[in-house]
DNA sequence: TCGTAATCGAGACGGTACGTCCGGTCTTCCC
DNA sequence: GGGAAGACCGGACGTACCGTCTCGATTACGA
């Protein structure tokens, strides 16, 4: 039987292919950049000098410079995908996994993160797809450590869960945007104690009518 | 011998004094085009062309973008500077006092707010005003409420309010400018039973070295 | 003896060879373009896209946007190559001669034909290549008109040949680019009665040095 | 009676008044470039650059890259409005006038002169301006030798005047732009001697309908 | 009937200039 | 002196074009 040449798969785009070897000098300048100058200062025909790229190169593959923005930093994160491993207690598996994220976060890429953050709402869309791509991965994680708690026996149930998660990503929002702190040992420690842990072991008050 | 013209008191300035009415104009001005296009597409020249007034008298009593959008946003908020009546419960003056910050937050400020973040962390500076006078204010409402709260015997101490205070400002942050989502009753009545109310009663655990 | 592989001619060059249809599309579509947007806002792109062919096509062929319009005008221009008839008299001749110039530079042609003289002047080597395949045949085409009208006995010589030849080219320039008027009937009468026929009557002055 | 402030002449405009230093020194900086690169390597980043002065300062004045250089040119030409002496002699007096005209296009004014033909014919309402304020000069002060001439009893009449005129301008066009030659000594002597002076002496022929 | 070599359309690439806009300062005239 | 108007410099923005290069897919020719 005589097979159609192209009958599966991937039809090929017509033209020279995009040169990934260039996008991806471009977002590696695009990083090291922002991380020196910050959002404000960073512009299109400096990054595109600095990435030896003209500036329609870059305009081919993002429209602004917020998606440039935007996806250096999904890049800077999204590198570690394994799962983390277990620390044998739920204070410690949560410490564990709030240090890796606070690496991403060191104090030198602060005014990355601030741009990304910049750049989130400036795009209602990109907000959406910041979302999905990159809390909505960290609230898996946490849950799925909450899970092994459970298991273990440490929580009785993950109900607060969810409120954990949602308090934990606004707090680490707030030290970096609001007061330009560093997520050092000192500020995630007292995270964990005074709040996620203390949360996580009351369950919420039932009292929406009581005298509380 | 010639009377200087003011010798009555307080020194007055020499030549025209300010003009507290453009003054007004500007600021009115500023909250408006704030709301209608957020910080980003915020100039100065569509500014000065909104309130008739020119750039160089708005340069005059500031100094920076930022710190007009700085002092609008104060103005907005600052408005009802009395004390909060007592609503009989814990619960209730939180939902009071917090009804009170979602007034001056409505969606339709949301591009205004998130300016105002943006203003703060560009400049460092004012950053540390806003703390001052924006937060520091709130911060001691809500410690007078809590104290309140233990008068009554509601609660066995304030210890917790300093936490409290810290992640109720986070999560209002992440609310509006994380979410883009708008400060309403179902939020705040589960910001409040789920996460304050839950935190004030469970003392932070003094388990740094317990095994959890 | 081994033969060589071309033997008998030309000597063919190995590959596919030059889709001659493609050449003509392009100029076609020069031409169109050139008549519709003028020189300046003729773009490579655009006509690539005219043309359904492609950049690189164009640019194995041409290496300049200034060749590609030179052909194209000299495609225009060069399809009459037969000589002009007798008219019986030498005005009669000039004007006939004229009027075929004049229907090759229509007024639907006049940004074409400004296009040319700048594609000549920007780049000398096409200026050289203008002169000698345009304006030299035309001059051509003039001595032989005058030599008819000296064997016919109209002309004592054609001494002043040279300079009515340059007369003419001048000011059929002028009336293009200069003026941008189109090179209608009464302008032609008006060159060949006021112009170029008094100039071959009357001999160039021998006044050097004369008091004139 | 009161008088208004400004009954009479000229309102000022509100606001701060164009510096006219800054203009001078734009057009100084665009006629070195001109010469120095020529039209189309000139741009107004460059001009910019080099005059020290803001696009946007440029931009305010003049809409295009056409319109600087037609008037730094124009600023070139016009700076001779005196009146050319008699010289004795139309043959002296018409060499006196060309050489003058061939001073401001001198060889290394080719670019420029060549910019300011481009210039015009891409800018239609241009062209019109250039007629008229250049065009018209030169047509002016030809006539006045004429007449001079003519009450000398050198011609008999000035009746080919407006033909020579006309001759002469798309000759000078011609040698510039399409030989791209410098209007040196010689070539003003065969256009005088050979050209403009055959032509004043010999009427139009009468022939349009002879057999000539 | 292949392989070679040049063609073709499509379009990415580095550069460069364009014309617009904005931030913050300065200047002029009027009150 | 204050205030409106607006010019000024510096510099980023996003677009358009040039001339080159790189794909994958077609052709011819010659072995």
């Amino acid at each position: 039987m005589v097979q159609a040449p192209a009958e599966r798969a991937e039809w090929s785009a017509p033209g020279r292919p995009r040169d990934e070897v260039r996008e991806q000098a471009i977002l590696d300048a695009a990083v090291e950049l922002l991380t020196e100058v910050g959002y404000d200062r960073f512009s299109i025909d400096t990054l595109a000098a600095r990435a030896r790229a003209s500036k329609a190169t870059i305009y081919r593959r993002w429209s602004n410079k917020a998606e440039v923005v935007l996806e250096a930093v999904r890049r800077l994160e999204g590198d570690h995908e394994e799962a983390l491993p277990d620390q044998g207690s739920l204070r410690e598996d949560l410490l564990e996994f709030m240090g890796c994220i606070a690496k991403s976060k060191a104090p030198e890429n602060a005014a990355l993160v601030a741009g990304l953050v910049r750049a989130m709402h400036s795009d209602p869309e990109l907000n959406e797809l910041m979302h999905c791509h990159v809390m909505d991965q960290k609230r898996a994680e946490i849950l799925s450590i909450l899970e092994r708690s459970v298991a273990r026996g440490e929580l009785a149930s993950a109900a607060s869960a969810p409120v954990a998660v949602e308090v934990l990503q606004a707090m680490l929002l707030g030290r970096l945007v609001l007061d330009g702190a560093p997520l050092d040992g000192a500020f995630l420690v007292h995270l964990v104690d005074d709040v996620v842990l203390p949360l996580l072991r009351c369950p919420p008050s039932d009292s929406r009518g009581d005298a509380t």
